[in-house]
DNA sequence: CGGCAGGTTTGATATACATCATACCTAACC
DNA sequence: GGTTAGGTATGATGTATATCAAACCTGCCG
């Protein structure tokens, strides 16, 4: 189960969903940028300068939380991310990279 | 620019259509029957047994030819698929490995 | 020749997805 | 208290995608 938050545990990480996130353009940009920062950076949702409306950012980001991409840690009135890094790593190794390589 | 088979050409090859691609599940799973055959290995659309109709089949059969995941080589009433391999390995080091290990 | 099996094409439909505007919530700041 | 900034929720809309049925093409086989 997902805890309160839309957090998959590690153990329930599978490639599907992910995939699905990270084929959207979008998504897959903020992931890169996520992935460059030091490991355990925190970035709020406006940092990414996305294209996009706040509604649609916003879904952007609940869909990368629900595959299990990032943390989503809530501060009040902003809300912070952070990439499941090492999570991501031992369950999709190379992943990141390939990302990375590609964007 | 694709050739008349609409196969893109090995440096066309982009992560973009490749993740669409392969976030379908029924498109994983030919991908992944086709890595665990030896290299080089042909197979007709048919052999997969996917649950859905023939024009369907072919749907999804267009879509991983065009983001140059498979070539198609047409021998008039058949049409075997090839994985390519080397090209998607060279290009996304450790991406079948991936969608191997989580088939 | 006639049928059959593997595939494609076309056209239709239904569902999923990305997008936005609007209204709302929360904390910070003047 | 009022305003502003970051973010969410809801509802609507347009587009993409997956799906199928039906008609068709190609080679093979009886």
């Amino acid at each position: 189960m997902a805890d309160s938050g839309g957090h998959p545990e590690s153990e329930e990480l599978t490639l599907g969903p992910i995939l699905m996130a990270i084929a959207d353009p979008l998504r897959r940009h903020v992931v890169a940028e996520l992935a460059r920062e030091p490991d355990g950076a925190e970035r709020n949702c406006s940092s990414f300068a996305l294209p996009v409306s706040k509604a649609t950012r916003t879904h952007h980001f609940r869909v990368l939380r629900e595959a299990g991409l990032i943390r989503q840690i809530d501060y009040g009135n902003c809300r912070k991310s952070q990439l499941r890094r090492a999570e991501i790593e031992t369950k999709f190794p190379g992943l990141l990279a390939l990302i990375l390589a590609n964007a």
